[in-house]
DNA sequence: TCTATTTGTAGTATGTATGCTATATTTTGA
DNA sequence: TCAAAATATAGCATACATACTACAAATAGA
């Protein structure tokens, strides 16, 4: 497969002023996940997406898009 | 982790009256894929997952939950 | 500037999602 | 009732999600 997802983790938890060992503890991560997961190496289980969003208080389609999010600026 | 992600994939199959190999087929996975999943032998991937809520045009979250779905009748 | 915190990189190990094949069982429709 | 379609079970193979350790580099705060 090695399909890519991507996602908004980096944006969301800079808004939110938290860092990654913070979202990671909250998650029940190893912190390196988070990193690995902003970074795109891969993308979450299911499981996790849906923790992570239940987290940002958002749906999971705000957070992670089959396709590439529009840039900001 | 062995996380369980319960799923609702069976139910919105039937009711679109759509059998598992025209589901794995429009959805690109193979067809016992999709009767593992409605066993709950494992969760879809992150990309799956967001495949098959676009496939039945729902969030996410209508079809997979960190929680068990309250029981219909 | 110095230190502490955060982030990046790398490498190993494990479990699980998925593909695929084959066969058995169940359900459905003519 | 019989045949075709759908579903279940099983087993093997592969890729990837995640944990974890260690260290380097960058950033921020005093």
């Amino acid at each position: 497969m090695a399909e890519v997802v991507h996602n908004r983790i980096a944006m969301l938890r800079a808004e939110r002023k938290v860092s990654r060992r913070e979202l990671a503890e909250a998650l029940g991560v190893h912190y390196q996940t988070i990193g690995y997961l902003e970074r795109g190496e891969f993308s979450p289980s299911l499981h996790l997406a849906l923790t992570i969003a239940e987290y940002f208080e958002v749906p999971v389609e705000v957070i992670f898009s089959t396709r590439e999010f529009p840039r900001i600026s």
